[in-house]
Formats: C-alpha cells, structure tokens, sequence
DNA sequence: TTCTAATCGAGATCAAGTATCAATAAGGCG
DNA sequence: CGCCTTATTGATACTTGATCTCGATTAGAA
C-alpha cells in the first residue's frame, strides 16, 4: 500500500514535470506533504506544516499543480479556498459544516439533470459546480456524546 | 413598474426592521444602490459605487441581509464572494464564465436527485450548493460578432 | 565542472474584510 | 417639540490571504 501512495506522490510529479518544471527540494516537500493529507487543505496549512518552505514557494506549487488538473481548488465561503487531490476525473464534493472535512462523490443522475437543465438556461453550458453541505459521521457522533 | 422596483427595496428594509435595526441614510443608500442592481456584486463594487457610505458600514449592512436572509453570498473561485438578491426562496446560480454575470434557477429535479444522493453519501445533508458555469447569451454574441 | 535559466524565499505590497472607538443620529418618551 | 439613551457611523488601524520583487541559489544540460 506504500506503492500506491507513492504512485500518487509520482503522479503528482510527473504532473508538473509534464509542466517542464524542475524537481527541487521545496517542491518535493510541498509534495510530499499533499500526498500524505487525506483531507482537502487550505494553502495556510501547508504553509504552517511547511515552515521550512516560503511561502510563495507554496503558492506557487499549488498553483501549478491546480493548472496542471492534479488539484481541484474549491471556493468555500467565508474561509480560504481549499484544495484537493483530483483523485477521479469528474466528481463533486461533500463539505462538512462543522468540521470543514470534504470528501468526495460521483452520481451518474447529476450529468443527466445538467443535461436536461440546458434547455431551461440561457446561454450555453460549459462547467457545473455541486457541494453538499452535511454534518460528516464524526461530528453526529460527537454531537451525539454531548460534545 | 416603479411599484415593482420599490416592494423590492421595501423588502430589504422590512428584512432589517424585523431584525430590530434602525433605519439610517446610510441604510437607504445601500438598499437603493442593491435594488437598483440587475446582476449580482461584490461588497467592493458597493463601495465604490456609494464613496458617501463608510466601507464599514456597506459591510456590516451585506451582512445583515445575508443574515436575513434577503441576499445570497455566493463563493466564487478567484474572486471575492458575490452577492444577490434572494427574489426566490430556493434557488442555484448560473455563473458565465466571461463577463461573470449572475443568474437564478429552479429545478425541481435538483431536489430529488439530491435526496437520492443522500443514500450514497455518509453523514446528513444538511445544505446544497449548485453552480452551473455558462458562456451567456449575450458573451456567446459578442463571440460570433468576432469581438 | 561549468554555465545559464529556472527557482527560491525574505520581505514589500496588495486586496478583502474586520475591529476600534469617538462622534453622530434615530426614534421613543414626556 | 426637545431630551435622552442607544444604535449607528466611518476614519483608521489592523488582520489575513495571496501575489510581486529581486538578489541569491540551484537544477540539470553540455
């Protein structure tokens, strides 16, 4: 299982080497560090955890990584936006309104209703955006013990 | 049609009265700048738009409103959140990608999909959020104009 | 090893938004 | 109407997130 993250943590190279970027030591940690969060994260984080790294260095692997469709960048409100690893091709998300996790989902039904929305919209359709917002599992049973 | 215009901007005023707050010349100016505005904006564009209105005070009243209700407070990628006015109870954004002009819709698809998700997904859904991106009418004219 | 362009990162800067707080104004009451 | 209490205002300082600048450093091809 090692293998199969490492083969994420190569993956994300490879995205940027496909860039013409070079391999330094800064991007390797920044990589290094999105390769081992489960979790969606915002730019700051990375920055706290990687303190040894500048900070517009941080920015600008992300950048990079977002350009290059290895990360999706979420706009979530009144927070900065979060990123996460494009694990699947198409998908949406799930954010939890305590605790800020966000994971993610496909439904084959939503590509269907985007279809059929066309003909109530003007304009032509070129992108869609779906969050559901939930309380996640941890925070019902948090909520549940009295917390 | 002025009637219509003015039970808009009566609704807004009535959303801050309920809350028990006053009613001010620097309300009025926000209120009528909103009322007047077709597409949805950004607390920044208020402020410059209303140079008379402390940026505090244009902050504190979006905010209000949001909190009312009364207006939406879209997150927008790469640009500050944008709001509009909430005309229908429950309703998801149309967003072109171009001009950045804001729409409204309804769908009651929408709604059950959204249940049926609810199956698939862990946790309690406890909210939506739903963004279709599109090149509108008039920026897909402009295109064919050979702008 | 050498060379050069890409990269780094400390710090300045920018942009959006909030906090502070003395001055001002709303509106209930007599 | 005028008083008085309290909400409100707004100039300004500050905070946070993010980008820009530019001299120092480094990757990696020759």
């Amino acid at each position: 299982m090692s293998d199969i993250a490492n083969s994420l943590e190569v993956d994300l190279f490879t995205a940027l080497q496909d860039k013409g970027l070079r391999k330094t030591s800064a991007r390797s940690a920044v990589l290094t560090r999105i390769d081992s969060a489960n979790d969606a994260f915002t730019a700051e984080q990375l920055c706290r955890d990687l303190p040894e790294v500048g900070r517009a260095t941080v920015y600008r692997t992300i950048r990079h990584l977002v350009d290059a469709g290895a990360l999706c960048k979420l706009a979530i409100l009144d927070s900065a936006p979060m990123y996460s690893v494009a694990r699947v091709e198409h998908h949406h998300h799930t954010i939890c309104s305590k605790c800020g996790a966000v994971g993610e989902f496909r439904h084959s039904t939503v590509e269907r209703v985007m279809r059929s929305l066309g003909k109530e919209i003007g304009g032509k359709i070129v992108g869609h955006r779906i969050e559901i917002f939930i309380t996640c599992d941890q925070c019902l049973s948090e909520a549940n013990a009295g917390g």
